[in-house]
DNA sequence: TGCAGCTCGGGCAAATTTCCCAAGCCGGAT
DNA sequence: ATCCGGCTTGGGAAATTTGCCCGAGCTGCA
């Protein structure tokens, strides 16, 4: 990795969509000290062309389609701990964010950024550094005021309950399944959402369907 | 029109990610004959950049924040009925599709395509034809074979809130994104679970992400 | 001309969400 | 032993949303 100044920042493009994958390639390349060595279009083939090409950095979208993207850092960082992964997507969800982060991401770019930013992201990584694009951290920084992480802060009960629940129970099926009173589960249902930082039901279930909660 | 052969295709890009478009030119502009004359990143500017230069063909994304980009189509053909629109989309639900066309789009290329056939669909469309990617063209032979989806019972509006709903956006984004009133996304809302059966937000989700209109 | 369907929103009772609070339980720290 | 903190379970009350009904404007179509 300290060849990197020498010989430029290899990048391994991790997107689903051909021509967004092959624009990219252009905008990088096109800076000179950005050399992209492989591609994947789904999050399976992204650890065998880690492995193959041993990139400086993995630029990675995590809305695709098959395992999750999250998933895909997971992998790559369970077997090369060293790997920079900058995670690029329209996403902007706090929950997802952290998820990222706590997957082992380096950094997190929308794709509302600026092709300047996101090249200076990938050489923040590729340096060791974390980073992230300005509305994230924005977004980042308005959730954190009241602390709260992603789904590992969830007890036991609560995790079941967002199963159950983004799994497409109603509220009453959920207290009639665990014997509790509706009551006690609206104010799970209230308290997961506060803990995760979702504000709506349906970011929660997306949450739950990253993080492979649930199947959809 | 006819000129084309002799001074190239000239192309108004609108997609609201900045690199995204930036990408897309280079691929474009490395082809000869396509020149990128205008980018815009939304529908608004998007007739404003269209009056201003004319182009042969529009590539247009129709997943933008503000006004749909069916709308953007119909604001540009109803002022300019020669215009030539390609919608270039990560969408590909058989219901979008038939959407985008019958709003005047001459062709309709997911994100999917490689990008020789992105390329050759604007020169179809800068001929006058009509052209589609082959994973479009299947979904829609499916698609008129079967009885149809869930999904086909809703209409254009309803389609559009729901995709942003189980997005994760709030009622509160919905209203504001759409310019329509908070209580008016609450009917659709309503509206969009009674048609579809759905008797919670999470069973809404999912059924928009089965159906392909997000992707989780 | 008239019907049908989509779009847009008001109204209002019923239900849910949002917070705040309390109590019992349990594991760990002091 | 005792206390602290976190999980689980629920009550309460205000704020909001939902469920459903309604009407009006518009468009396409017969």
């Amino acid at each position: 990795m300290s060849e990197v100044a020498a010989t430029g920042i290899s990048v391994l493009l991790v997107d689903d969509h051909p021509i967004v994958r092959q624009g990219y390639r252009r905008v990088l390349e096109s800076q000179g000290d950005l050399h992209v060595v492989a591609e994947a279009d789904n999050a399976a083939d992204a650890y065998g062309a880690f492995k193959a090409h041993d990139p400086d950095v993995v630029v990675l979208d995590i809305s695709m389609p098959g395992a999750s993207g999250l998933e895909a850092i997971r992998n790559i960082r369970a077997r090369s701990p060293r790997a920079r992964i900058l995670v690029f997507t329209m996403h902007n969800e706090a929950v997802l964010v952290k998820a990222a982060f706590s997957a082992g991401a380096s950094g997190f770019v929308t794709k509302s950024s600026e092709p300047s930013a996101v090249v200076s992201a990938i050489r923040s990584v590729a340096r060791g550094e974390r980073a992230m694009s300005d509305d994230i951290a924005h977004i980042l920084a308005e959730d954190s005021l009241s602390a709260g992480s992603a789904l590992d802060q969830l007890g036991e009960r609560e995790i079941e309950i967002l199963r159950q629940f983004a799994g497409g129970a109603t509220t009453e099926q959920i207290a009639a399944h665990l014997n509790l009173s509706v009551k006690t589960v609206q104010n799970y249902h209230y308290l997961i959402k506060t803990k995760t930082g979702a504000r709506t039901d349906a970011q929660l279930v997306r949450l739950a369907a990253t993080c492979g909660l649930t199947r959809i």
